[in-house]
DNA sequence: ACCTTATATTTGTTATCACAACATTTGAAG
DNA sequence: CTTCAAATGTTGTGATAACAAATATAAGGT
């Protein structure tokens, strides 16, 4: 084997353990957040929609919005925002005027979860080491 | 704020970023992977376990082996594991000696089944792009 | 107005996840 | 030998994921 196809070969195989590394990692973050979104009663999904919501308030967004922006894409949303209704995290009114259109907003207690979860999260995310080279690598330029 | 505090914060910033990346680029590569997998009535962590099976090939290796080393931990292994013995890719069966233990053993088109998906999935990672900094940042030294 | 197509969200369904409870077998202490 | 804790898997259950189909509204053309 040539020295570029030895160069191609480590590339390709950087490239397929780092992917494997990044599920691993990923998963790992997963099951190391859970237990505090169950603390509460959420998923990190829950977590994610409370904070693009937050994020519009005091305008109310639509799931189509919300679908949009979530990291993880939302399948399931209206299921999944009935469950944030359910715990009086956010409202949901029908759009006055596109009544295909929903309001989603998030409610004062809402806001208060929000932010105790993302102290909880803060302190987590201290708590844990990615190398200064993983956490660059993984910033978009 | 002091050089050193501006560095840290920095760096806790990079560190919180890199880790929605990290769930970005994971969700993204779950999606783009799970088509392939589906053709074949698989999900990803059923390829896991195939390929941790096949890892052992000839001897057979019991579930919770398997737990232990799989990627996305197996919480529900037994019936990941009924599937792939519907589906004839594995087979099950009591252990002797240990009579709590099952042995798990795969078939030939549980083999043929892996090497077809792993070669579809090559071709999927050679399709993207992350960058070689991505990629050696992730891969464990 | 009427029909067609596009938009926005909900609902139905099957399979899977997550977690706890259960069952079986083993090994070891008394 | 009996009893009991640990090891190993399985099962039950409610919640969620994935995807297709359904509903409802809006918009545009004729």
């Amino acid at each position: 084997m040539g020295i570029k196809e030895e160069i191609k070969s480590k590339f390709d195989n950087n490239q397929i353990m780092a992917t494997v590394n990044i599920f691993y990692t990923a998963n790992w973050l997963r099951d190391i957040s859970a237990p505090i979104y169950k603390k509460y009663g959420l998923l990190s999904q829950h977590y994610n929609i409370l904070r693009i919501v937050r994020g519009s308030n005091p305008k109310s967004v639509s799931p189509g919005y919300i679908k949009e922006v979530m990291l993880d894409k939302g399948r399931d949303l209206t299921r999944l925002v009935d469950k944030l209704v359910k715990l009086k995290y956010v409202e949901r009114k029908l759009c006055e005027t596109n009544r295909r259109k929903m309001e989603i907003k998030i409610t004062q207690s809402g806001l208060e979860i929000v932010e105790v979860v993302e102290k909880a999260m803060d302190q987590l995310y201290k708590g844990y080491k990615l190398t200064e080279k993983e956490s660059e690598a993984f910033v978009p330029t």
